[in-house]
DNA sequence: GTGCACTATGACAACGTTGTCTCCACCCGG
DNA sequence: CCGGGTGGAGACAACGTTGTCATAGTGCAC
């Protein structure tokens, strides 16, 4: 900056006037450090103006579990898209469902003084977001609570869909409904075990924990769990998968199976129409939780004080025939 | 910090020297900064601290179409990989093809001092770049190549690839097949075009241009495509898919048809193994793009002043099926 | 000619850090 | 008792900006 006032022979706060295009300088002047500018290349160091403004640096912080699962690439592209009307810009980070990474990266971000953050939690220990939010970076907590603190939610209606695709699967005849989850540890998991159990209880079906399979889906671990649960004698007719991790193994270790269960997944994806049979979802709108959060956290970060405010999003069957056999 | 200072009784020097830790700092002294620190809720403020030391940001910008593609994703996670194992942080934004807005983001990105962008450029116009990269921002391109100066690039074989996809339908008997591609501005479409004429070529199939669509992906277009170049006398008995958009409104428009012509997609998919028939694509690492990409750009951050490099990473076909049967 | 408003510009401090230099107290060997 | 080394700590400037205030020049009404 003061090599382009060198050159144009002006002070260095005469060069800040005009890259901030305040009033009061001469048209003349003004082109001179324009070109001054052009030929140096100069481009203002926005940390340095954010230090002495005191502003905002302009930017948010985004966790997720994996940057390129599709359910979080969508997730970031509905934040990115708000962000960028409230002139903001997105730093994401992927936790890899590790607390300690989470932790790690909110204290990052909060470093670099983002505006606020966004976070599917990885942990249930939130303790350490205090004093961050204290000290005036909002937080917005995604598709899973915060463990042990207050702070604006924006979930799912894991329990309610979860209760809707087994009333779906008990309305074409079945009985015998297997669950499938991801690991017990993670919120939307085991809300989704409970709305299982609740949803056999509404149906009149008891629940059989034999049938429940919860663990980090592999595919490895769903193609064993497929052979014991859905194989023999006793074996279920029907199968709810508890989010698209597992559909997909599941749907791959159903591929050649001389017998295919009625299915229902929990999160909508792509093809879903396609495969055959279709595959019956319950479809959430992920960009809609990811406009949610950002319209959310943007209001704290304007100065919104109200109590922290918990949002359910709703979800719905989309029948496309893979739930809809008879045993 | 001078905060930090007073309640603990030192300099703020002092309590620089905690949080660096740098020794030559009384144990005890030490101590009554920490308690201070963690009483106030302190957070060195990483702006500041860049500024003063002249060092780099810690962060690196990645621009890419769209973020929400999963191709993109894929992407950004191997990016977001590599940078988190150089001690960085990433900034995303999608371009939405829009030359304009990744301008905007590039230069948003400069002025937030960056360490290094990955850009898959959207335009065909790069002079802008020339002063940020003698500024010392190092830029390597993804996917695509800079349009008019010369720089770090890391392509996929496209041309190679087609070519394949063109003798692996010729092998099984297709003399008439057609191309649906992608808007030709972009240049992985024009080169994948390319490729389908020299397959043609190689293969001794005249290429017929009115079997080529190239146009941006929509479900309608893909369809009226298919009405055109897949039915009638002269239709043609196979169909390329320039990349993974159209190959998924490809699949969607013959979903229901009465015929279905051999398929060949650019670009794999999830799911694509289970489709029915499974779709033969050709596939490429697109981790390893993200990677390359990411590896050579850190070496340019450490100051490998070295010609600019191209890299092309080899593409491979998977039969899956759709590519095997007959006219 | 004097006073006043107004325009165009510059000097300087400050944002929150850290590098450099200096200072003081203490210990040790001679 | 003195000189020199060392360990611990502070004063100060500087990073690249911008807000505040001051200044010089101009035009105009009295």
């Amino acid at each position: 900056m003061s090599d382009v006032a060198r050159l144009a022979g002006v002070s260095i706060k005469t060069v800040s006037r005009v890259v901030n295009d305040e009033p009061a300088v001469h048209p003349d002047t003004a082109e001179r450090v324009m070109a001054a500018i052009e030929q140096l290349g100069f481009r203002r160091n926005l940390g340095a103006r954010n230090l002495r403004r005191g502003s905002t640096t302009g930017t948010i912080g985004l966790i997720v579990e994996d940057v390129g699962n599709p359910f979080y690439s969508e997730l970031n592209r509905a934040v990115e898209r708000i962000a960028t009307s409230f002139g903001r810009q997105v730093l994401t980070g992927s936790s890899e469902e590790n607390s300690d990474r989470e932790r790690e990266l909110v204290l990052e971000f909060c470093a670099r003084r983002v505006d606020g953050i966004l976070v599917v939690p990885a942990g249930l220990q939130h303790g350490y977001l205090v004093p961050e939010m204290r000290a005036g970076t909002p937080v917005v907590f995604i598709d899973r609570p915060a463990g042990d603190i207050v702070a604006d939610t924006v979930l799912v209606d894991n329990l309610g869909g979860t209760i809707e695709a087994v009333t779906h699967l008990a309305k074409h005849g079945h009985r015998r409904i297997a669950f499938l989850g991801d690991s017990p540890d993670i919120f939307t998991a085991a809300e989704r075990l409970r709305g299982f159990r609740e949803g056999c209880v509404r149906n009149g079906i008891s629940y059989d924990e034999s049938l429940v399979s919860m663990h980090t889906p592999t595919q490895e671990f769903i193609g064993d769990a497929v052979k014991r649960l859905l194989h023999g004698p006793d074996a279920a007719t029907a199968v709810i998968a508890g989010n698209n991790r597992v559909a997909v193994h599941l749907l791959r270790a159903l591929a050649h199976a001389e017998y295919r269960p009625a299915m229902v997944g929990f999160d909508d994806f792509e093809l879903a129409d396609l495969l055959d049979p279709p595959v019956t979802v319950i479809a959430h709108d992920v960009s809609a939780l990811g406009h949610a959060a950002a319209e959310l956290l943007f209001a704290r970060v304007q100065g919104d004080q109200s109590p922290p405010r918990k949002v359910v999003l709703p979800v719905h069957l989309v029948a496309r025939g893979s739930g809809e056999v008879a045993p």
